[in-house]
DNA sequence: CCGGCGATTTGATCGAGATCAATGCCTAAC
DNA sequence: GTTAGGCATTGATCTCGATCAAATCGCCGG
């Protein structure tokens, strides 16, 4: 069912010379040499919430590997309307290869640390390193189901059933655990009312509403609007609609 | 902005032995050689509209490379609702590699055509072509920018933006051209109202009323249900909410 | 030509979620 | 502690799209 963890081609997290962090990720796919030629060019930056890593239409500049937090993938109306079309957690890798343009923007949703590397180091990896490539394109297979199970959501599920699946997958990243047994989880949400409602194509004021039901219900608790806990969240699937 | 066109890494079309069908799409990878091995185990098939290629956490039997008409990428939920969470036309490649069960099931939408593959026969060939592969990721990405696309769409537009951006999306399949100038643009949909619907995340009356609320405007006109004429692209565009 | 059947359109009504409008809550600054 | 300002909750109402129901169309077989 979770193929996560089979993106790392290897398990070893790997020591970068540049940002000092221990790198698993896409990275692991790479030999001694080739990793130590692209850590010399990989710079470590934090990003405060908020933070735009990559605008709609804008070049990219490169490629990066998340550290830590939470990155939301976001694309906007003319009129202002806006979708969050993906949500990136450590230790994906962020870019889009063979393109010049993104097709989205990518903003910080919680503080975030990201290892970045020029987009032509990466590039020029990828053509050497045929591990690379499968490793990407692992990622993207599982970043597409992950894209078309939310279709799912958005197109055919009522708002409570979006809320408790948004929850769940919150809940899945957090603890990646089987939840399907009664073990209670707690945890803080990632994001704000808005960014819910943005991701689950509703209104702040019906994800609030969902959420005051759910906790009615006896499903969650809520504390401090960010923190949750979910005495049973095998009941809680029973309101996800499947 | 299109770039359908580079999925083709060799745009010399291949007479394949089995299904004597030229190939194009993910097969212009592979070297003479690989080909020929490839297309001795391949199997021309004909399928009825409706007819079901891969069910929803089947085993998968192989790949398939779409010589004409439209498939569709189905997930459901318990209870019975449906979202079509992906088009595919000819030449898209069709399969999940490296994963034994299929997260969606795949339906001829329209009557097709398709040359498949044994599942082993492909997946030993991407271990030795790099090329393949790189092509394979290519196809992936634009199956994921398609499917954020459509995020957008289903979670913020309305009803009316929803079939007029289906509209242009079926147009632009059938001729890739420019339409930003006022040339007509005239088709058959692909599919039933039904599916319109499963698609849009919406039912077969609201798309109903928006086709008619359409051709009231006079933005399109409608023949026989399935036949479309778009004497004004650029027009209809301005009903797709950008 | 006629009857039958599935697909589509049209009509009437309902309701989930949006919108508009307060009110309440938490944090930060002073 | 007090106040200000952003977020979140709650309430009242409206609207768009769903639902229920009834024509109408298109097509095939007799």
């Amino acid at each position: 069912m979770n193929d996560r963890q089979d993106v790392h081609t290897s398990d070893v997290p790997v020591l970068c010379v540049a940002c000092e962090a221990r790198h698993r990720g896409v990275c692991g796919a790479l030999d001694a040499d080739q990793l130590v030629a692209l850590m010399k060019t990989s710079t470590k930056k934090r990003l405060e919430t908020g933070a735009e890593l990559v605008g709609d239409a804008e070049a990219i500049e490169g490629y990066a590997n998340i550290l830590s937090g939470v990155v939301k993938l976001i694309k906007g109306l003319p009129d202002g309307r806006e979708q969050i079309v993906g949500l990136q957690f450590a230790p994906d890798f962020l870019g889009r290869p063979f393109q010049s343009e993104s097709a989205v923007s990518a903003q910080a949703a919680t503080n975030v640390v990201v290892c970045s590397f020029p987009k032509r180091a990466v590039e020029a990896l990828i053509k050497q390193s045929p591990q690379l490539e499968h490793s990407l394109l692992k990622q993207t297979l599982r970043e597409l189901d992950e894209a078309r199970n939310w279709m799912l959501t958005l197109g055919r599920k009522s708002a409570l059933e979006k809320v408790a699946s948004y929850l769940l997958l919150i809940a899945n990243y957090i603890d990646p655990a089987d939840h399907s047994h009664a073990e209670a989880v707690a945890f803080d949400l990632p994001m704000s009312r808005l960014e819910i409602a943005d991701f689950l194509g509703l209104t702040i004021e019906t994800v609030s509403r969902q959420l005051t039901k759910l906790r009615i219900d006896g499903v969650i608790q809520v504390r401090q609007s960010r923190h949750i806990v979910l005495d049973n969240p095998s009941r809680l699937k029973t309101y996800s609609g499947g």
